[in-house]
DNA sequence: TGCTCCTGTCGAATCGATTCGATCGCCGTT
DNA sequence: AACGGCGATCGAATCGATTCGACAGGAGCA
């Protein structure tokens, strides 16, 4: 029991040649029942369970396992329904291609891009951290690992799969202004991982690491032009409902008629803010969001929002990654979204 | 660029053996600065990003890599906050090792268990599923694989996480009883995974999977001798809310005075079946939860509970999952839980 | 019966690095 | 001047399986 049999041990129990006991565990159909029955019966004595997978992976050059980047801390990307149902897209794919997911965690850790060259990785996959710059990214990269990035930097030899960002907001923005809003302001995700939240000025907005952070904000200008914007320090129902407080609690002049939250989460926080302050949604108060994730505690109001195809943009990214792993190069891509006007945009209020 | 360099290619550009080359890149004090530069310039000259993962892997006999079960799908298990939390523990502290968290979810397509047999793995931790016959479980034993088990079954040679169910769910049971309830009802979560809600029978009882889910009630049932329990379909507020209609929408008379879920998001969903049906909470009815989560949608509500320490199980998982690839052999562990009361609960209605 | 073809099994090379014990200088010591 | 000691570098075995081409033996066919 102390240690472990190998396959050659099998196989010379059982009297074969290790080649054919290999044979038989990777099911292959030129070995005759009697033979493959003595291997099997071998390995059943010696309580071998089969392959070993690091041996087996050296050999075939690949491991089985694809790494799934999550910016942030995991419990925060957790927090994020859009990430997870993400992730889950790409599970299912994965999955049903018996490939499994390795999560990284951006900070988790110094060592992290230490951590990332131990590991055996036959791909990965950028799933919500657009970072240009992302040393982590390099480090793959020169190690030839193939590359997926969602929503990410366009980068030479790296798979993009996006959506259509811009064309959404703008989409949402032209409704607001159908609605005749003319004073919107705009609750940006974080644009950098540093905490920083409040106004955006133009030395800010400069240093914006996040493509798709970049895109939902350009979308509002096609249609109003450059409109004021405030950060969130996260993707988060609080950090949503400050700011909205923040952007809310003023004189009414001031106030705007609508805010353009750059995800439901933060959507969902700046309708909490409303209600905290008794401004009723949408008769005092637009209010949209993006993604179209069903978030079970909004309550009965239904957000006006831009629906992106989370899952599928998962299993995209999942299918581009297996594709890459098995030679094949696959052409960047870019999904569709649909404005969904929900019950929390109306009339601007006179 | 078309066939990566490999250690021996890097050592013969720099006129050392592949021995000293690889002491170089395992960062050995034992070599020259002299030779170690000329190691390093002769990588860069090839584009060599370090030694393959799977080669040292196979030579190590540990790929870096431990594997986190998830019982459902990933989408449910994220849903979860409780597994959510437990998972982020169990990064902190394989992050900080460098030890990559590999995701596998119980039903992601049929071959389940052939892909674990296929993915290197220095261990596993069943992070959520405490199946007794688990096949998956079966299979990483026979190859090896050390475990661990967080509240699962107790099996021989596997480390198990535990906390204190049942002295939880007792300390809340009298809590309730002690504020003179007597007619109590348990909402259960899933006893196995087979999507069956309702009241639950003496047979159904017996096929429970979960340790967790057993231990809870019986800690009730220490309390209140015999009780009447539901089952959700599945850990989720809109179960808790069906589960909680069920329950409460029946004449007075038979309408418990005290609903006890087994977790704070089933208890979410009871208390929104509560408010549904104007019932006033803890005024008409008590309810109470297990976790101790903190859930965000809840509102002003502070829910009576036996928080348990999620993330420090999590945390403890993964140390002992560590000590278990180090060669050590760490001892089971049961962690305390509190029971913290809210305003939830307070005297049965006369 | 002899020859070909086919099928099941085997040998041996290979995947790419790690690591232990051995070796080779070089320096200090007596 | 010889020798002991020490530190940097090297050789070679090893981790455990996969896979391709070779081989042997039996079946089919003329």
């Amino acid at each position: 029991m102390s240690i472990r049999p190998t396959l050659a041990a099998v196989a010379a129990r059982a009297g074969v040649s290790p080649s054919t006991a290999s044979l038989v565990f990777s099911g292959s159909p030129r070995v005759t029942p009697g033979t493959k029955e003595r291997v099997l019966a071998a390995a059943a004595t010696l309580g071998y369970a089969g392959p070993d997978p690091l041996a087996a992976s050296l050999r075939r050059g690949r491991s089985g396992v694809i790494g799934a980047f999550v910016g942030e801390r995991l419990l925060y990307a957790f927090r994020d329904p859009v990430a997870v149902q993400l992730l889950d897209g790409i599970t299912e794919v994965l999955g049903a291609h018996g490939v499994g997911l390795l999560l990284l965690a951006g900070d988790t850790g110094r060592p992290s891009t230490e951590q990332i060259g131990r590991i055996p990785l036959d791909a990965a996959i950028f799933a919500t951290c657009g970072l240009e710059d992302d040393p982590a990214l390099d480090q793959l990269r020169t190690r030839g690992v193939p590359l997926v990035v969602v929503e990410g930097p366009v980068v030479d030899g790296v798979v993009l799969i996006d959506i259509d960002d811009r064309r959404g907001t703008r989409e949402l923005a032209r409704h607001l202004h159908d609605l005749g809003h003319r004073h919107v302001e705009v609750l940006t995700m974080p644009l950098r991982l540093d905490g920083r939240r409040g106004p955006i000025d133009a030395a800010r907005r400069t240093r914006a690491h996040y493509r798709d952070v970049r895109h939902r904000l350009e979308g509002v200008e096609d249609v109003f032009g450059p409109v004021p914007a405030v950060e969130a320090a996260s993707n988060a129902v609080a950090e949503g409902a400050a700011a909205g407080r923040a952007l809310l609690d003023v004189p009414a002049h001031r106030r705007p008629t609508a805010v353009i939250a750059q995800s439901d989460v933060l959507a969902a926080g700046v309708l909490q803010a409303a209600a905290d302050l008794g401004l009723r949604v949408p008769e005092d108060l637009s209010v949209a969001g993006f993604d179209g994730a069903d978030l079970h505690w909004l309550g009965d109001a239904r957000l006006t929002t831009v629906v992106q195809p989370t899952d599928e943009k998962g299993r995209a990214a999942a299918q581009a990654a297996m594709d890459l792993v098995a030679g094949g190069s696959p052409r960047d891509l870019t999904l569709p979204v649909t404005l969904r006007i929900g019950t929390t945009s109306g009339p601007a209020p006179s």
